[in-house]
DNA sequence: TATTGATATAAGTGCATACATATTAAGTCA
DNA sequence: TGACTTAATATGTATGCACTTATATCAATA
């Protein structure tokens, strides 16, 4: 036995992915020792490793050191959503894209704002108003907060060659975020932006940024009626 | 300089990721070369290695062979979203779980089912609907459609000790599958069932798993008015 | 019985080296 | 000028070995 040459770390894992979904490993069960795997594999012991760390890494495997290597019991999977810049993702469905800024005034935010970019009513806060448009038509209307103390290059822009969304990414680099999604029903003030019905329900995307522990900006993205968010794994 | 003994792939990633996130390295710019900045670093390439392939496996840097490692562009920020069991995240909330099958019948699912199962009406499809309650309140409603030619087992279960939900994370792996998040308004049906009012919007997630190329199990999950779905990077 | 501590062990990491592969850039010929 | 070939080269991968670190286990102790 043993010295099958199924080298590649790729082929490798793609034999150990099988035994799992095909349950010759059973959920919950210790595989063998990684070792005694590479042995059986004629592979590198390193090369067995970068196989299973990556499973590991994708949730069907979990590592202990000293335990030993088990199949997952409840395979969390992780969808992986791509946050994009709003340009990309409207031009991506081949439509044509523009924006148009609704509101731009530097004002004390309100309070769950605040809370979520851990600033004090005594910072300056910009506030913009935006809608993206794909081909004339509402796309999705953003409400921004930008932590002036964090970004004070903002207090100057305009906005008017890049769009707040995109001139944040290329400008100022965060190491830290939190996202969520959720459903709401469109208020009037809503459903004039995007031009749909009032009580529409429209999906909606709250993203708070963060760089060195200091608040950057606050948004939400209300995006019109039908929209949906993809992923495949 | 050189030989700074910063080795372990950790500190240098780290001190890689400070030069990214800190613009001394600009976005779209290239980097020097894994070998110079082994020497620089005083590691091993396959230690620098490992730093920056896991920083490109994050989006911060993109990679080509003979081109060489450039600081990316646009940072396609990827969320990643944990899709538990709904049992452990409920009780995760430290509600009480419990669930309760509406319909269980054998028949033809509906042509957008069958299309993303990619199964044909002569195939036997098991239609599942459940309400998931935490605390004695609807939480989700799950309206599930399972293709029997690919779990035949799933034909005499009655789901009565295991939730649909739970039964098939634990017998049937899969290898694929597509995840799509949306908003809806409640029609007649899910407001009677969620017991919210007709046209309150909801947070829907529609699932479909395959193996191996042949579709398991297709599903759509609408949750109780206010869920939302959160996650940090 | 409960707590602490020693020890064995499995995964984790670092390194030097060699070879593979993709891709650019240079060179060649029609 | 343009199509094709070839060489150079940066990243990608594989390997053997040594060392590190976390921790399960179990014996010693209070």
């Amino acid at each position: 036995m043993s010295a099958e040459r199924t080298n590649s770390w790729q082929e490798v894992q793609a034999e150990l992915r099988r035994r799992i979904t095909q349950r010759d490993w059973m959920p919950g069960e210790f595989i063998p020792f990684e070792a005694d795997l590479a042995e059986e594999f004629g592979c590198a012991r390193s090369t067995m490793n970068r196989a299973l760390r990556s499973l590991a890494e994708e949730g069907l495997l979990e590592r202990k050191r000293k335990a030993g290597t088990r199949v997952a019991l409840n395979p969390v999977r992780q969808v992986r959503l791509e946050i994009s810049i709003l340009r990309k993702e409207i031009e991506g469905k081949g439509a044509a894209f523009q924006y148009m800024i609704l509101k731009r005034t530097i004002t004390a935010p309100p309070a769950d704002v605040m809370a979520r970019l851990q600033t004090s009513p005594g910072d300056d806060h910009l506030h913009i108003e935006t809608l993206y448009m794909a081909n004339q038509s509402p796309y999705v209307f953003e409400d921004r907060w930008i932590n002036l103390s964090a970004v004070p290059q903002a207090r100057a822009e305009t906005f008017d060659t890049l769009s707040p969304n995109e001139w944040l990414v290329h400008h100022v680099a965060f190491d830290r975020g939190s996202f969520t999604f959720s459903a709401l029903s469109a208020n009037a003030r809503i459903a004039e932006v995007l031009a749909c019905e009032k009580g529409q329900a429209l999906f909606a995307l709250d993203r708070t940024t963060h760089r060195e522990k200091q608040g950057v900006t606050s948004v939400r993205l209300v995006f019109q009626k039908g929209y949906q968010l993809h992923s495949a794994i």
